[in-house]
RNA sequence: GCGUGGUUGGUGAAGUGGUUAACACGGCGGAUUGUGGUUCCGUUAUGCAAGGGUUCGAUCCCCUUACCGCGCCCCA
């Protein structure tokens, strides 16, 4: 058996790595104050089909789509907003006083494409949904999630490209501008960009093998069409956006991809060399006409989605860490079947107070053992023989420095809590703060703390 | 959906139309049954993605399929 196309397992580091991007988003969420929302991963056919636009690439060939035991027309949902807004109207969450809404999301999603460096069929997105104002600052506000989430990793080869789309009568005047301009040169563009003029003009604009050509750079800009209200919508998020000290690139080649967008659109790009092709980490916008046309009152919104997969690479390329280095705090070895009994006893009690305790359960001999406590990275290391059972004094062992210690079993707890957590500087390690700590050296434990 | 390059053990990998598929790391056992990370010895793929074909014989040649990598389309 084989897993499918364009599928993975995690486990391991990389499963280490997923965790703590999580747990560094869920309290982002948490800091900004948005609530969290989870819908199904399977929604009916016709949901995608209004929310994501039936004509969107998305939608006709890339959706996983089956019929139920009940003949029901479903599908695995390749994108996220979609279930959120229906899940919004359906709940009544628009009757909600505390507006807006400001709502996250986590989950995996669905396309049936080519695998390719940083695409999967199923996939992680992260994203955020804001309904109920059309405030300028709420498109800043979430604009600037993203940035400064991946501004806290640590990246630095990440551009921001905003644009905006209009309104829908700026919308549509844009697009019958770029008609008029392409339609004289139609024959010169690839078989592609064709396509694209009759279905979807606004695409035009990113189009890879065209761009060098002349008709692409007098091409008209969004922003040029943008009627009054429309203008001052997008000037004030480019005011709040600095107002943050967020940089970003006004870029009219930024459309998006998807139907639903008005007024502001932005992606975050990773701009390395070698990166690969899909280096877009996120993309979002304002979607005003969406809760209408998915059967809800007419409710403004604006969001984003980041892919996990190409964050984690974009991660690795700028060789950011994530995850503590993997360690035990203490390894129990029983010498022999007897002790076993009492030295799981001992392993779960360490427990109970909150130490990472683990324990031969192999039945290894010493040598073994000792190879066994090195894999776990285990600072301290216990070896319980009928001599300890008998006392209950147990000898502990400083994995790095090498030293001994009798503890008597009751005093096993306190003596670890001196020890470890407090000062790794004791165990060895290396003090990037000017604390000292209780052992008289520098120690790290305490700029780790203030993080 | 299109194009292109891959697929050998737990890992990194070498290799050839012909009896036992190198080498290294790792694992396990022992020399050394209460203190290791050194050294030494032993052991560790009935199998080279799967199926079919060519051949006296195929891991190696051909076809099909699956999966992986990269690019296009598209997108996070």
């Amino acid at each position: 058996m084989q897993k499918a196309k364009g599928t993975y397992d995690v486990y391991g580091e990389y499963g280490r790595k997923v965790l703590a991007l999580e747990n560094i988003l869920k309290d982002l969420m948490q800091v900004y104050n948005y609530e969290y929302f989870r819908t199904p991963i399977f929604e009916s056919t016709e949901l995608f089909h209004r929310g994501v636009g039936d004509t969107t690439d998305i939608v006709t060939k890339e959706t996983y789509d089956f019929k139920d035991r009940g003949d029901r027309d479903m599908t695995l949902r390749p994108e996220g907003t979609a279930g959120i807004v229906r899940s919004y109207i359906e709940n009544k969450y628009y009757g909600n006083p505390n507006v807006p809404s400001k709502i996250w999301y986590y989950g995996p999603m669905y396309r049936y494409e080519r695998p390719q460096s940083g695409r999967f069929r199923e996939f992680y997105q992260f994203g955020v949904e804001v309904f109920g104002s059309n405030d300028p600052l709420t498109d800043a506000e979430v604009i600037s999630i993203p940035v400064n989430f991946y501004k806290m990793l640590g990246l630095k080869q990440i551009k921001v490209h905003i644009n905006s789309l209009g309104d829908e009568e700026s919308r549509n005047n844009y697009r019958e501008a770029l008609k008029a301009h392409f339609e004289p040169h139609l024959d010169t563009l690839c078989e592609d960009c064709k396509e694209r003029f009759k279905k979807n003009p606004l695409r035009l604009l990113d189009c890879k093998v065209d761009k060098d050509l002349d008709v692409m750079k007098s091409v008209p800009k969004t922003i040029d069409y943008l009627n009054e209200e429309s203008k001052k919508h997008f000037d004030k998020v480019c005011e709040y956006l600095t107002s943050m000290g967020i940089e970003y690139i006004v870029d009219p080649g930024c459309v998006r991809g998807l139907d639903y967008y008005t007024h502001t659109v932005f992606e975050v790009e990773a701009s390395v060399e070698g990166f690969g092709a899909q280096n877009i980490l996120c993309g979002g916008g304002r979607y005003n006409k969406l809760v209408g046309m998915i059967g809800g009152p007419e409710t403004p919104g604006v969001g984003f989605a980041l892919g996990m997969e190409r964050l984690i690479t974009a991660l690795d390329f700028e060789n950011i860490s994530v995850v503590d280095e993997y360690s035990t705090d203490c390894y129990i070895i029983p010498m022999s079947d007897n002790e076993k009994a009492f030295s799981l006893s001992v392993c779960n009690a360490l427990r109970m107070s909150g130490f990472k305790a683990d324990m031969d359960y192999m039945s290894r001999n010493l040598k073994s053992n000792f190879k066994q406590s090195e894999r776990l990275n285990s600072k301290y290391v216990i070896i319980i023989g009928e001599e300890e059972e008998k006392t209950n004094v147990l000898t502990i062992k400083d994995n790095k420095t090498k030293d001994e210690y009798k503890v008597e079993l009751e005093d096993l707890v306190e003596f670890l809590d001196s020890k470890i957590d407090e000062c790794d500087c004791c165990h060895g390690g290396e003090c990037t703060c000017g604390d000292e700590c209780h052992c008289g050296d520098e120690c790290k434990c305490h700029s780790k703390e203030e993080k």
